[in-house]
DNA sequence: GTCTATAATTTGATAGAC
DNA sequence: GTCTATCAAATTATAGAC
């Protein structure tokens, strides 16, 4: 799949797994163009500047994290949530990823301009889903605001469980973190 | 303070501001060297390498913080926890900065191998602390691996929350992400 | 679209004078 | 301990041929 895609897609996808595994400050047109198989110049016919490539990377990560995800109101909460919770995992299981805006997130104070837009755009969008499913849970009536904190909670909690667990032993460590939330 | 500190801990302070806000793989001794008033090539008396540095900066952020936290059984319960969680607070409050080891967390995979090591202690032992506090709350009498769960939960959660709070609103993120906490 | 060639800058690091 | 001088390598980026 990834070898019969174009070469924009090729150089996005090699760009994606360099972010999320060793930040967008720790790879280079060089590694890219490695991957890819071919020279350096040949990824600025396709992206200017590497800004522009890790912004490009960036919005597709949101839309395609997001239309996975779907509308708030497709499943029941439970679901909703142990999906959410397993798109996260999943990150994890290929290969100790982080989430790619979560990694942006931590390095942001070093990121070009555009680039922290977009990743924040990101956790805006999440923490809307959240919301929503949140406030669908039709048991209890919550506020919007008690709805965003737990939003926020369950964020941060897949955020952090990502960076402990890639510094301890791993998979086990993010499955006894996440077990607690789908009991 | 820190301008009649000896000239190697002038370079660790400033090694650990841009590591905190930037990014291990984002700062060079070039920096450095501007911001504490001498040339590159003087770096690399007190500290050979770069990794030299960034490993020297982890080992002493670790030992400064669980110093600051003291031994796990001083305070109440209710203190302790809100004690380390105002201790990641405070690390936000000076400057949108992370904690120091959930930035070398997240950067892992790019650093080097002596770097690796040092930053997985900061988690073991904050983890151990935890455990402690938690296993001391004499109320419930949970067993290990419940205290360990509860500990992981609240380490990713202040983790995560740091990323977050940085790429949102900042402290009132995080301030609304604690308030759960310490509720 | 991809290449070669090259530029301009930055990087971590070393040797040796003071 | 700090400096000057210098290095080799890597970095992002551009110009122009094919």
């Amino acid at each position: 799949m990834s070898s019969t895609a174009d070469t924009s897609t090729k150089i996005m996808d090699a760009a994606e797994g360099y972010i999320r595994t060793k930040g967008y400050n720790a790879f280079s047109f060089r590694d890219i163009a490695a991957d890819v198989g071919i020279k350096t110049a040949s990824i600025h016919y396709h992206f200017p500047s590497k800004a522009d490539l890790g912004a490009a990377v960036a919005e597709r990560y949101t839309e395609q994290f997001l239309e996975a995800l779907g509308p708030p109101d497709r499943y029941t909460f439970e679901e909703q949530i142990s999906r959410y919770i397993a798109a996260f995992r999943s990150s994890y299981s290929s290969g100790d990823q982080m989430c790619l805006c979560g990694m942006l997130g931590a390095e942001i104070s070093s990121l070009p301009e555009n680039m922290i837009v977009v990743s924040k755009v990101f956790f805006v969008k999440n923490l809307l889903w959240l919301d929503q499913v949140y406030l669908s849970k039709s048991d209890d009536n919550i506020s919007i605001e008690q709805a965003r904190q737990k939003s926020l909670r369950l964020l941060a909690l897949l955020e952090g469980g990502l960076i402990v667990a890639r510094s301890l032993d791993g998979m086990a460590t993010f499955d006894q973190l996440i077990s607690q939330e789908l009991a």
